[in-house]
Formats: C-alpha cells, structure tokens, sequence
DNA sequence: CGGAATCCGGATTGATACTG
DNA sequence: CAGTATCAATCCGGATTCCG
C-alpha cells in the first residue's frame, strides 16, 4: 500500500485507473455525499442538513446516479410520511480510503484557504 | 494516519475538510492534469497527447485554475516556438496521496467497470 | 509552431414552485 | 418527507482565430 506513485508508469493505448476512479465520484457532490454516508444510514433530509448549498434536485439526482453505479443503496420504507434510507454498499466502502485522503488534506490545508 | 473516519464528528457550522480538498481539485480534469504532473514538469503539448479527450480550452483553463490556486507553476521559455512547462508545486506535491487513492482505486476495480 | 482567446450551441446546474 | 417540474443561469465542447 505504501508504493510510490513515482514509479507509476502511464500506459499508452489504455485507461489510466485514476480515470477510471473519477468515472464514479465524478464532480463534487458526489463526494461530499459519499462523506456524509461514511458512517451510517441516512435519510434524504439528513443528507440536505448536511449539506445546505445541495438544490433537492442535485442531490435527487446525483443519490440516483450513485445508486445505479452501485455505490449506496436505497431502501424505501412504504409509510406515510415517507421514509428513504441511504446507505454505502460494500463497493462504495471501498471508497473510504479515497475520503480519507480528502478529508486529511482539506484539514492540514484549511488554514491556508481562509478567505 | 491510520486514524478511522468513522470516529471523525462532523462540526456544525463549520465547512467539511472534505470540501475544503474539493474546492481545490473540483472536476474531474483538474485530478488528471495533476496526475500527469505527478512525477516530472510537463509542457502543455505532452498533457495534450496524454489526456486525448481534453479540450485545448479546457486544458488551458484548467492549468490556469490549478496555477491560480498555487498548485502548479508554471513556467514560459521566451522562444519561438514558445514553450511552457508545468509541474507540480509544493503545495501540489502534497496532494499525492490523494492521487495515489484514487489510482489504487481505480485499479482494482478497473475490471468491474469495463462495459 | 505552441498555446491562448473568442464565439456559439448544447449539456449541467441552480432557484423556485409544486406534488404523492 | 422525499422527491418532480419548469425555467434561468452557468459551464463545457468544438471550431476557429489570433499572437509571439
């Protein structure tokens, strides 16, 4: 786990996997929404808490983009009011080191970033 | 570095690391430029040639973002034909290990994303 | 020649209102 | 509560043009 990057060699003619990674979390939403996620289940309206500058749309459509890219699942609970639960599944787990990574710079770098 | 990211409470009121890393490397061609740029100083051609897909434009907006925010320097050799060359700065540098997330990542379920 | 600036059509996103 | 619908604003891509 603790290979150099630098060693990396790009291959020509072929996918470089860091595309292949941002296929999936592509844009910020995702990301920040997949944050939220880390931990445990949460309902629609948690996820808006959590995230004030989202418009219900964006996140509407960006929970369905994830879901279909297997990333969290979905659980609707049929009563009234309505109850949806997200949650990540085991593939989008596998996104936590990535998280991790952001989460570490975006707080050693905050400081630096103060307007 | 190992700590977990299930035990890290989210503040309120107060913006995400998280998001404070995504401001910096929104999008997804921001992430590819500086993979390209992981190991030595590139000239705008060779990052061309690499990412086939980008724009002229794009590319040149995006380094533009990239130099603004400090991540990259960029230099200009007075020639003709001009020539520019941009690598990583220091800042840039220690966004690695984020880059190096996403290319595990991406290579190990590379496979399940073939269509 | 390498790289940046411009203009334009199409895709994404945002704001707001509304519904099952 | 958890979403759609609609329309405006913004962003992106492609082609072209310009400049040193």
């Amino acid at each position: 786990m603790n290979k150099d990057i630098d060693l990396i060699i790009d291959k020509e003619n072929e996918k470089c996997p860091v595309e292949t990674a941002l296929d999936v979390i592509d844009g910020k939403w995702k990301i920040l929404i997949l944050w939220y996620l880390r931990r445990d289940t949460k309902r629609f309206n948690e996820l808006q808490k959590q995230m004030p500058k989202i418009t219900q749309k964006m996140l509407s459509q960006k929970l369905k983009e994830l879901e279909l890219d297997g990333i969290i699942n979905r659980v609707v609970y049929p009563e009234v009011p309505p109850k949806v639960e997200y949650s990540l599944s085991d593939y989008g787990k596998s996104l936590k080191p990535i998280l991790k990574q952001l989460y570490f710079w975006g707080e050693k770098h905050k400081k630096n970033k103060e307007i």
